[in-house]
DNA sequence: GGCAACG
DNA sequence: CTGCCGTTGCC
């Protein structure tokens, strides 16, 4: 078992503790634990060894021996016995927003409530409402939160259905029979979240490969098995098609799966100008029929400049197609350094030094730094001392840094009315400043809106940091009329981040395309609390590829001179 | 459950 | 007086 493995373990214990109602100071115990040991620096079976794992902070002698337990034996008795005591309703209950481990276990014991459903029927008749520190605005807002989870359905996120998708397709890869490989459907397309994984293969043999498919270890249960379609539930409750066909429809069928489906019926439309019909074996006329060996070669005979799959959603992309006016999609590789990270001084898993060296390997030539400011206590926000400090590391660092920068940043909370949250003698001393809104969250659409063009009008704010607040498949943003911001922070030389989390991506792409329109310059950042999440900057090139961005339109494609040159200059510079 | 302070 | 260890209270 490895690290992360073990890490993984030790924080479900911490969480069916938390749903039992034990004390929390011992659950939060196993989540610090998998904390520590995700963290740890060294091979963990050399630190077994020389018995130095229980002098790692966070971790005791309780600790030290269910690590043993996994390290030999691959399981934990004690897991297994908290699995068998706590029913799993419980767990998904806790995807419910605004409804934690405490009200959970609450409900549990005093209504019996063990699933999602009781829970709601318990929600509607007024005996949650009639349980002690529960009212009726906390049963409405869990039924607010149940219907969002019924809404946003089986989905996950981008990544979790992308690293799927790769090892189901990985493990057909081999299979001699297989022409042709692609994924298609919204995985293809790059949305947020995805529901279910599309497949495509071209080959003359599809049996075995059927067989292959439908007998894969991933596989939880077989939906249909044929010799054109398969479908399966793959473990973690995902649906997954595999489509065969001939090869010479390869191209046709992976545009045809690929969408969106307003996109095919706009491009049959098309076709049928054409005087031809477009499906997902052909493009045929009524005696001709239009080869295609490539999915480029089907917008070709149409007069079209091949369509990227992230534009393909009918939003005016056809018709920029055929003028020869589709843009020059971003690409991972213009991307130049990257904004808004954190560190061990606020709420980050990794040093100033260590978020350097991760931006470094990932070819970036700075990194701005973003911790969190002083209202933020929850995340242990830095002080204006403590602010001074970071920022003497960092001339430090760059002092003696051959080429690679450091930048001074910080990610301000907006307050409730609207001002930055430091001095305006602390606010100078940074190279640049990323706006945020954390809290408060619950204010009118009017008064939200107004809080954030006052953030943006403030000569110090460089750009707003995840402006809706939205976390996918968990809640939706706060009220905003996204219109006014957007033209409020045109206006003011503003930027306005894409946060590149896959729990945010936030602007959407609907949203980047509007303030492309508007002449709003955008920022992409990870908003890392790791040096793995400085990869997840990746989601945000896609977000923007979606919303049409190209280049020209990032603010961190500019070559770090540029970049520093701009900062100094200011807003009006 | 970890940890520091105490006796 | 020091080092070891169980207890306690806080997180």
């Amino acid at each position: 078992m490895n690290r992360k493995e073990i890490a993984k373990v030790l924080d479900e214990c911490g969480t069916l503790l938390e749903l039992k109602g034990e004390n929390p100071f011992r659950a939060n115990a196993y989540h610090n634990a998998s904390r520590a040991i995700q963290r740890l620096e060294g091979d963990l079976d050399d630190l077994l060894e020389q018995k130095k794992l229980g002098s790692v902070k966070g971790i005791g002698k309780t600790m030290v021996e269910k690590v043993e337990e996994l390290v030999e034996t691959g399981s934990l008795k004690f897991l297994e016995k908290l699995r068998g005591e706590v029913p799993s309703g419980l767990v998904e209950m806790l995807r419910i927003n605004g409804f934690g481990p405490k009200r959970i276990h609450q409900a549990y014991k005093e209504l019996g409530v063990d699933s999602v459903e009781k829970l709601k029927l318990a929600a509607s008749d007024g005996r949650l409402a009639g349980m002690k520190g529960f009212g009726k605005k906390t049963a409405e807002k869990v039924l607010e939160g149940i219907a969002f989870l019924d809404e946003s359905g089986r989905r996950v996120l981008y990544p979790v259905a992308r690293e799927l998708a790769e090892r189901v397709m990985e493990a057909l890869a081999g299979h001699p029979a297989i022409k042709r490989m692609t994924l298609c459907g919204s995985l293809r397309r790059g949305r947020a979240t995805i529901k279910d994984i599309d497949l495509l293969v071209a080959s003359d043999d599809s049996e075995p490969i059927m067989k292959q498919f439908v007998e894969l270890p991933d596989v939880r249960q077989i939906v249909g098995h044929g010799s054109t379609k398969s479908s399966v539930v793959l473990d973690n409750g995902m649906a997954c098609d595999l489509r065969v066909v001939a090869d010479k429809h390869f191209p046709f069928a992976m545009h045809y799966f690929t969408g969106s489906k307003e996109h095919n019926v706009a491009m049959r439309a098309r076709a049928q100008d054409y005087g031809l019909k477009l499906n997902e074996y052909e493009l045929a006329g009524e005696k001709k029929n239009i080869a295609c060996k490539e999915e480029e070669d089907i917008f070709a005979a149409l007069d079209l400049d091949p369509i990227p799959p992230e534009l393909r959603e009918d939003t005016g992309e056809i018709a920029a197609a055929a003028d020869k006016s589709l843009p020059k999609l971003l690409e991972s590789g213009d991307l130049t350094g990257i904004f808004h990270c954190h560190t061990t001084a606020s709420d980050g898993g990794a040093t100033l030094e260590e978020m350097a060296a991760g931006a470094k390997a990932a070819g970036f030539g700075y990194l701005g730094l973003a911790d969190h400011s002083q209202t933020a206590a929850y995340a242990n926000g830095l002080s204006p001392e403590r602010v001074r400090e970071q920022q003497k590391k960092i001339d430090a660092f760059n002092a003696k840094s051959d080429g690679f920068r450091l930048f001074k940043g910080i990610e301000s909370d907006i307050l409730a009315d609207g001002s930055l949250d430091y001095d305006e003698k602390t606010l100078e001393s940074f190279d640049y400043v990323v706006a945020s809104i954390h809290q408060p969250m619950n204010m009118s659409e009017t008064e939200m809106t107004e809080r954030i063009c006052r953030a943006i009008r403030h000569p110090r704010c460089t750009m707003i940091g995840h402006l809706t607040g939205r976390l996918l498949l968990h809640r939706d943003g706060y009220p905003l009329d996204v219109e006014t911001i957007l033209r409020e922070a045109a206006k003011h030389n503003t930027m306005i981040e894409i946060n590149a989390h896959p729990w945010r991506l936030d602007l959407d792409w609907v949203n980047c395309k509007r303030a492309k329109a508007l002449g709003v310059k955008v920022a992409i950042n990870p908003d890392a609390h790791s040096v793995e999440g400085i990869d997840d900057t990746k989601y945000g090139v896609l977000t923007a590829r979606r919303g049409w961005l190209e280049a020209g339109d990032v603010f961190n494609t500019l070559p770090v001179d540029e970049i520093a040159k701009r900062l100094r200059a200011g807003k009006d510079g």
